[in-house]
DNA sequence: TCACATCACCGACCGCAAGTCAATGACTCC
DNA sequence: GGAGTCATTGACTTGCGGTCGGTGATGTGA
């Protein structure tokens, strides 16, 4: 990597972090573009060069977690239910990290973009439910649920479960567990709602 | 009823129907003021006098219905998880009522209010919470549920839920339908987490 | 009927912030 | 060391939310 690619990922770096915690501090709102060069000494258009708009940074955040967050709840040991609760740990873990206004503008972002609001297929949101399906796609493939499982429906309702986790983490002013939510989520509601689709271990070895 | 205020209803309720079929055509963050009341031929500083933000016109579809839900809710026969199932879906109706776009920025709204990001306690969203946590109160107060029943923690729980309904509803590109959500939200999760607090008949005999 | 008060309505104006772009000069590489 | 690249700059454009002093239609009391 020569110099200037290092000053270059130098500079990205330190946008970012400086937004982080003045985001943290005032609110996404209360911050402006100018208020994050100024802080950490680049000129405004310097922002421009790293991040399309003022709402790319939210993104920045979680996105690395996301990509492991799927493949780590592949190779998670366990049944399916607990495959899923480790999903849903990794999931929160991975919005929450950056602090509740990170998330809140993240849900925000999420439900409506604000480049292309009202669009639907595609945005970056849908990586999420992509993910979901194909995970549980494969768990049908591989005989851990039955061949009838309303895959789509399912995903919607764990999503749903998901936003609402985050929509009360980050608005509540009491203190939300994150992980004892999920826990709960994974012990109480799980099995009810996949039971009827988990394969008994003599239709599992039935195949 | 003077003319004067005749007309200035008549306005108001113009501008407000403007908006709403505006904004669920183009987008809420696409549709200007002074789009909304060029459309319907008033100046801009008309549309101020009867809404103190543009965000204010989101509320407005909702509030009718909002302060309905909690009294019908109250006044409708049968178990508790039965007039919990018929809160939901009256505040799912209502949220839903005026069309995706106005949801959807009724949910970023609630989340993080525009005039004043990272309020947490007293602002508009707070009025649900307020009012689910009166009507568990009463639920113990009237014997439905038991003296121990965490009812913070199942208020934080439904609005969970709801929240997560409200965001699949505005998100979804394919059908998506709060009342069968509603409906298997009611039937499957909602007796397994209430399970342990309702009170069975010889314990409500006792009181 | 008239004159004064009220107030819904108007639209030019302000301030602010997002996003652009042509110029600059530090760095790279032959 | 010189040509070319590209990270960086900051003045500028654009557009929108929100304000405010003025105006005339409507209401009111004598």
């Amino acid at each position: 990597m020569t110099k200037r690619q290092e000053n270059a990922q130098e500079t990205r770096r330190r946008i970012y972090t400086t937004a982080c915690s003045l985001i943290e501090k005032k609110g996404f709102a209360n911050v402006s573009v100018e208020d994050i060069t100024r802080a950490c000494g680049v000129a405004k258009g310097t922002f421009y060069v790293y991040f399309k708009r003022k709402e790319e940074i939210i993104f920045e955040c979680c996105k690395e977690w996301f990509s492991d967050v799927d493949r780590k709840a592949r190779e998670h040991n366990g049944t399916i239910v607990e495959k899923l609760a480790f999903y849903f740990k990794g999931f929160m873990e991975g919005v929450t990290c950056g602090g509740v206004e990170l998330c809140r503008q993240w849900v925000r972002e999420v439900i409506n973009p604000a480049d292309s609001p009202g669009e639907m297929c595609g945005g970056k949101y849908a990586y999420d439910h992509r993910h979901l399906t194909g995970f549980l796609n494969d768990a049908v493939k591989d005989g851990l649920l039955k061949k009838n499982t309303p895959v789509d429906t399912l995903v919607h309702l764990f999503m749903s479960e998901l936003y609402g986790m985050m929509t009360c983490w980050c608005m509540s002013d009491t203190k939300f567990d994150p992980e004892e939510w999920v826990g709960r989520f994974a012990k109480l509601q799980l099995p009810t709602l996949l039971e009827p689709y988990i394969k008994t271990h003599a239709e599992a070895q039935r195949g």
